[in-house]
DNA sequence: ATAGGGTTAG
C-alpha cells in the first residue's frame, strides 16, 4: 500500500515527463524516435558504420557498386553475424562450465597476485610547458607589462594579475574573445573566485560577454559543484538576450543534475528543444545523471534506450556505459552489469575505460555470489593497463567487506599504506570497508584455541616485504597501522580485538576520518562477531546526544504524539539491563573468561553524533541478544533523534521511510523473540498504517506466531500484511536454546 | 573553442 504509493511518488515525474501537459524529455525525445537512420533495417551499429561507409565508396570487393556489390556485402554482413553467434556461444559455454572449475581460492589468489605487481613504469615524454603569456592574447600581455610573470609560474597568480590588469585600464578597448582567452586559459578555480571582478571589468571597458564567455563561466561553476550560480548565469544570459548554444543548456544540466533536480532538466530540455536545439549525447548523458541521483533509474533506462535507437550520433558511449553500470549498481543488478558490459565491448564495440571497469566491478561487489567476478574483472583491467588508483581499490576493499574477507581486505590496505603515495592513503570511506570486513569475516566461533601464545594485541607496525624500515616522507603514520601480526585472525576475538585497536589508532593519529559512519561500522564489527557487551559498551560510549539547538521544537513539547511507544509490559524479563550479567552471557564465552576487556577499556578518544544507521545497527544487535530493554532505549533515542534537524538534513525522503519502516519492523521482531506477541501485534498494527509491510519483515513474529500456535496474532499479521506464505518451522528449532549457538541467521533485510 | 562517467551503511 503504502511502498505501491512510494514507488509511484518515485515514478511520478517520470509519467509527468511523458505524459505531462509541457512537452517533456520522453516525449520530444520518442517523437524524434521516427527519424532513425535506417528506417527498417535493422543493423546494429557497427554495421551501420558499415554500410554508411561503403554507400560514401566505390571501391573493389564489398564496396563494390550494384548487384554484385550488395550480394558481397550482404555475405559479408551474413559472416559478420555468424562469427559474432559463434563468439557469443563458446563465450556463453565457457562461462557455464566455469562454475566447475576448483579454482575459486586460487584463480582470487592469482588475481590479488597480479593486482599488487607493481607494473613497470614507462616514463610518458611529457612536451615543455609553454609559458603561459605566450598563450594569452597580445593585448593583455602588453597591458601586464612585467607583471605578465605573475602568470608565467606552475602556479599562476590570476588574482594578482587581474587585479594589475584591472588598476591599469582593465579591458578598455579589448575585444571579447581576448577576455575569452584569458578565461580558457584560467584554472577553473580561478575563474570561479574572479568571475565577479572580471564581469566588472567587462562592464567597466563596456564589454558584453558572448556565448562562449557564458559557457566557460557556467562551466567552470558546473565543475566545482556550484549550481546555484550556474543557474544565475544563465538566466543572466537569457536576460542579455545572448543565444545559448547546445553548450550552454549542457552546462545548464549539469547544475540540473547536481540538484537531482529532474523537473528543472525536463523544462530547461524542452527549451531547447524549443530553440530548435538537437541535443547530443553530453545532453542525454547528463540526463541519465540526473535520474540516477535522484534515484529514478526507470528513467535513467528509458533515456538510455532512446539513446540507443535514435541515431547513431547519439548512440552511447563509454561514459554513458559507464553510468548505466553505475545504475545496475544502485539497484544491486549485476548480471544485468555484465549483460551491458559485454553488450558494450562486444556488440557495440566500445572500449571500456578506467570508469567502465571500475562501475563493473562496482556492480558485482553489490553482490557476494559475483565476487569471483569482481577479482577477475579487476586482473582483466589490470591487465588492460589501467592503474589502480585509490576508489577502485576502495570498491575491490569494498567487495571484500562485503564478502567478509578480510584477509583480502587487509592485504589492500597495507598494499594502499605502504605505497607511501598521497593519493593512495584510505580515506573514511575505505576504513569503513575494512570495518565492514571485520563485521562479516567467518571465523570460527570457539577458535579452539585454549592457550594463546602469541598475544596478538601488542601494536606493531606493519613491515612488509620490501618496506625499508626506515619512516617513509610524510607517511610514517600510516605506516604503523596495529595490525596483527598474523596473516589470517582465526577467531573473533583476535578480528574484535584487532578492530578495536585499529579504531583506537585512528582516533589516535587520524581523528579526521573518525565519523559516524566509521564507528558504526565497528558496532557492526562487534555485533557480527557476536561482542554484544562491547557493543553496547561503544553505543553508550562513543557517541555524543543532540544538543539543545539540533532540535526543531524545543524538547518541552516532546510528549510522543506519534503514539507508537511501547506500553510498560511486566513480562519484561527483568534481569536485562545494562552491564548486568545476562549480558556478559549473552557475550561470547571469551570476553567473559578472560576478562580481558571487561575493566574499563577506555573509550574511545573522539565522539560522534548518531544517525539513523546507528540505531539500525544497535536494533539488530539488541535482536540478536534479545535485549528488550536495550531496544526500548534505543528506540527512545530514536524518536529524539527524529526530532532533529539532522533528521531533516541527512536524508531525503524516500530513505527516511524505508529507514523508519526497518526500525519499526525490528522492533517488531525484538518483540517477537522475546515472546511478547500481543505487543509486537499492536506494533504491526499501528506500523502497516504508515508503511507497507511484507511478510518477510516480520518473518520472526510470523514464526513465532506459529510455534506458539497463537492464532489471534496469526489473524493480526494476515490482515497487516495479506495472505502469509507457507513456512515451514520445525519444532526442534524451537526446542534447542539458541542463545549461544552458532549465529544465528534471520535476516532482517528486506528482501521482498 | 568549451561539456557528460567510477568508491559510502551485510
Amino acid at each position: 500500500m503504502f511502498r505501491n504509493n512510494f514507488r509511484c511518488s518515485l515514478f511520478q515525474p517520470l509519467s509527468r515527463i511523458i505524459a505531462g501537459t509541457t512537452p517533456s524529455i520522453a516525449t520530444t525525445a520518442f517523437s524524434s524516435l521516427w527519424r532513425l537512420e535506417f528506417p527498417g533495417r535493422f543493423f546494429c551499429v557497427p554495421c551501420q558504420a558499415r554500410a554508411l561507409a561503403s554507400q560514401a565508396w566505390n571501391g573493389r570487393g564489398t564496396r563494390a557498386p550494384g548487384f554484385l556489390g550488395t550480394i558481397k556485402r550482404l555475405e559479408a554482413h551474413i559472416q559478420l553475424i555468424e562469427k559474432r553467434a559463434a563468439d557469443l556461444a563458446a563465450r556463453d559455454a565457457a562461462r557455464k562450465r566455469l562454475p566447475d572449475l576448483e579454482m575459486t581460492e586460487e584463480l582470487q589468489d592469482q588475481a590479488y597476485a597480479a593486482l599488487m605487481t607493481p607494473r613497470s613504469e614507462t616514463a610518458a615524454f611529457l612536451p615543455q610547458p609553454v609559458a603561459m603569456s605566450e598563450l594569452l592574447p597580445a593585448p593583455i600581455i602588453e597591458r601586464l607589462g612585467s607583471a605578465a610573470a605573475l602568470v608565467d609560474t606552475s602556479t599562476p597568480a590570476w588574482g594578482a594579475a587581474i587585479g594589475h590588469l584591472g588598476s591599469n585600464g582593465g579591458f578598455q578597448g579589448m575585444e571579447v574573445v581576448d577576455v575569452n582567452c584569458l578565461l580558457v586559459n584560467m584554472d577553473l578555480e580561478s575563474r570561479v573566485e574572479h568571475t565577479c571582478k572580471l564581469r566588472e571589468m567587462m562592464e567597466k571597458a563596456e564589454l558584453e560577454p558572448d556565448t562562449f564567455t557564458y559557457d566557460l563561466l557556467m562551466m567552470a561553476h558546473a565543475q566545482l559543484k556550484r549550481p546555484e550560480e550556474v543557474i544565475l548565469l544563465f538566466q543572466d544570459l537569457k536576460r542579455k538576450g545572448v543565444p545559448p548554444t547546445v553548450f550552454t543548456y549542457a552546462h545548464l544540466l549539469k547544475a540540473y543534475s547536481l540538484q537531482a533536480d529532474v523537473e528543472a532538466a525536463g523544462r530547461a530540455f524542452t527549451e531547447m528543444r524549443e530553440a530548435d536545439i538537437q541535443p547530443n549525447i553530453v545532453v542525454y548523458t547528463t540526463l541519465i545523471q540526473t535520474c540516477l541521483n535522484r534515484r529514478e533509474v526507470l528513467t535513467a533506462w528509458q533515456i538510455f534506450d532512446l539513446m540507443k535507437l535514435k541515431s547513431r550520433a547519439t548512440a552511447p558511449d563509454a561514459h554513458t556505459f559507464a553510468l548505466m553500470l553505475h545504475a545496475c549498481a544502485l539497484e544491486g543488478e549485476s548480471e544485468r552489469a555484465l549483460n551491458l558490459f559485454r553488450d558494450m565491448t562486444e556488440r557495440v564495440g566500445v572500449k571500456p575505460t578506467k570508469e567502465t571497469y571500475h562501475a563493473l566491478i562496482h556492480a558485482l561487489a553489490m553482490r557476494k555470489d559475483c565476487y569471483r567476478e569482481v577479482w577477475r574483472y579487476a586482473t582483466e583491467m589490470q591487465q588492460e593497463g589501467f592503474k589502480m588508483d585509490r576508489r577502485v581499490l576502495g570498491t575491490l576493499i569494498h567487495a571484500c567487506g562485503k564478502m567478509g574477507d578480510l584477509a583480502r581486505a587487509r592485504m589492500l590496505i597495507r598494499h594502499m599504506l605502504g605505497s607511501g603515495r598521497e593519493d593512495m592513503i584510505p580515506d573514511s570511506v575505505t576504513y569503513q570497508c575494512l570495518f565492514r570486513a571485520y563485521a562479516n569475516a567467518k571465523v570460527k566461533r570457539n577458535g579452539a584455541r585454549f592457550v594463546r601464545d602469541e598475544p596478538s594485541e601488542t601494536p606493531v607496525p606493519y613491515i612488509g616485504p620490501g618496506t625499508i624500515l626506515m619512516k617513509q616522507e610524510g607517511s610514517f603514520e600510516e605506516d604503523t597501522i596495529p595490525f596483527s601480526q598474523s596473516a589470517i585472525l582465526h577467531t573473533p576475538s583476535e578480528v574484535v580485538e584487532e578492530a578495536g585497536r585499529v579504531m583506537k589508532w585512528l582516533c589516535a593519529v587520524k581523528p579526521h576520518l573518525v565519523d559516524t559512519q566509521l564507528v558504526n561500522a565497528l558496532l557492526d564489527a562487534y555485533s557480527g562477531q557476536g561482542r554484544y557487551l562491547k557493543f553496547r559498551k561503544l553505543y553508550f560510549t562513543a557517541f555524543t546526544d543532540p544538543k539543545e539547538s539540533d532540535y526543531l521544537r524545543p524538547t518541552a513539547s516532546y510528549t510522543e504524539a506519534e503514539g507508537l511507544t511501547f506500553e510498560p509490559s511486566a513480562s519484561v524479563p527483568a534481569t536485562a539491563t545494562i552491564g548486568t550479567d545476562t549480558d556478559a552471557d549473552v557475550d561470547a564465552g571469551l570476553d567473559k573468561n578472560t576478562g580481558r576487556d571487561l575493566p574499563d577499556e577506555p573509550t574511545l578518544r573522539k565522539r560522534v553524533p548518531r544517525n539513523l544507521y546507528t540505531f539500525q545497527a544497535a536494533l539488530n544487535c539488541a535482536y540478536k541478544c534479545r535485549d528488550l530493554p536495550f531496544a526500548r532505549k534505543i528506540r527512545d533515542a530514536r524518536m529524539k533523534y527524529l526530532r532533529t534537524k539532522q533528521y531533516y538534513s541527512q536524508y531525503r525522503e524516500p530513505e527516511r521511510t524505508r529507514l523508519n519502516m526497518e526500525a519499526e519492523c525490528s522492533l517488531i521482531n525484538i518483540l517477537a523473540r522475546c515472546e511478547m506477541l500481543s505487543e509486537a501485534a499492536a506494533l504491526l498494527q499501528a506500523a502497516c498504517q504508515k508503511y507497507s509491510i511484507c511478510e518477510p519483515d516480520i518473518e520472526t513474529l510470523h514464526v513465532k506466531a506459529l510455534q506458539l500456535d497463537d492464532t489471534q496474532t496469526l489473524n493480526v499479521i494476515e490482515t497487516c500484511v495479506g495472505p502469509l506464505p507457507y513456512r515451514g518451522y520445525t519444532v526442534g528449532k524451537r526446542v534447542r536454546p539458541r542463545w549461544r549457538g552458532e549465529d544465528e541467521v534471520e535476516d532482517l533485510s528486506r528482501t521482498c
